[in-house]
DNA sequence: AAAAAATTTGGACATTGTCCAAATTCGTAT
DNA sequence: ATACGAATTTGGACAATGTCCAAATTTTTT
């Protein structure tokens, strides 16, 4: 049985996120598979094709990653987004050339409109329900919800460009606890005591 | 008087911030300004020597922004950042572009953190003035300078990459409002009564 | 064992950024 | 005004990129 392709799949998010996707050749990627670049080709017919391979990836393990946690409590939440970092920086390469993958991948960004809109409403009725649950107050005075999402959402998307850009000695583990942090500020404002509690138990747990 | 490289850099300036800086190339670029490439070597041995111009330029720009408002008091910090948005855009860019020249643009990097450095420390001189003044509250459970420079970087940085990415279809009015919000938000949570005021006077002044 | 399908090869193509020797234009001193 | 030297512009070459395809090879099916 081949599995040439799975091979290539491999390599290929090795060599991107070493490199970044846009120089990572075909032929290095090819040279260090030991074939042909045709050979890729026959596989991924463009570069942007085996991109998108990695992107749906991505969104398979960020879809389990999101059904495996309470979403109604704080610690739940913020747990969910320690593993859905784990998986982003997996395929970190990605989220190195987030915009140029928004402005030249046509296909994508349709796709990508559902995924962030399902990841937003995730965001929203999770809200909703700590709110009952008593883990954020209630406040008739902010738009909470959508101030969390907008916020939680820049942080989610650009912490590893940030990090690339002014972490980059630091150990991953230390950058993502910093982001992590980082989300958690954001529900801290409208935490209840309870909430809070909640939040401290996550910041220790994860230091 | 020639002034070519002047032409050269507001060509590009144009054409990168159309198509990304990737995607403008050196050819279409001495077609639109009805010149031979080879010319604008000339004036820019490289690319990135003619990005590290466009560099240089915001960078100068920002510095005389810095310069102009009262820094002690909610709204001119809050101002500041508005017209370095402005600024920002102007060289938009850079800032779609700004984890590959990181990664690749050797001699920027250290620019670069020069630069960072200055900012987070005026921002945090901004914050300790602001305590003095009393815009923002005294805390001793939270390290408010750390957290809220941490958190307006992050903003400030990836704010146009997002709206690239989220609100390309919205003016670049609504996307610059929005984003000034979200900064106003993360010193909302420290700011004292007073210091909600400047925040309520800057919001209705920029919609 | 033969035929068909899947895979791999090797090279072509247009495009990219970079580079350089020759041609041209410009400013200055005579 | 003219001639010289410096500054600028040209046109083409170079290696590297992603893409493409007909032919050769390997694998599977009949």
């Amino acid at each position: 049985m081949k599995n040439t392709k799975e091979l290539i799949v491999q390599k290929a998010l090795e060599l991107f996120n070493e490199k970044g996707i846009e120089y990572g050749g075909m032929r290095e990627l090819a040279a260090l598979l030991n074939m042909r670049v045709g050979n890729i080709t026959y596989y991924f017919a463009t570069k942007d094709d085996l991109v998108g391979e990695l992107m749906n990836r991505l969104a398979e393990a960020n879809t389990n990653t999101a059904k495996n946690y309470d979403l109604a409590s704080l610690k739940g939440l913020l747990k969910m987004y320690r593993e859905m970092f784990h998986n982003q920086y997996i395929y970190k390469c990605l989220f190195m050339s987030l915009v140029h993958l928004f402005t030249h991948h046509k296909g994508l960004v349709e796709q990508y409109k559902i995924t962030e809109k399902k990841r937003k409403q995730r965001l929203a009725d999770a809200c909703k329900a700590m709110i009952d649950n008593g883990y954020l107050k209630q406040d008739a005075d902010y738009n909470i919800n959508g101030k969390i999402i907008a916020h939680v959402s820049l942080i989610a998307r650009f912490w590893i460009s940030e990090s690339i850009v002014s972490y980059y000695d630091k150990s991953t583990e230390y950058v993502m606890c910093h982001y992590l942090n980082l989300i958690s500020d954001e529900f801290l404002p409208y935490a209840t005591s309870k909430g809070k509690k909640d939040i401290e138990a996550f910041l220790t747990e994860i230091t």
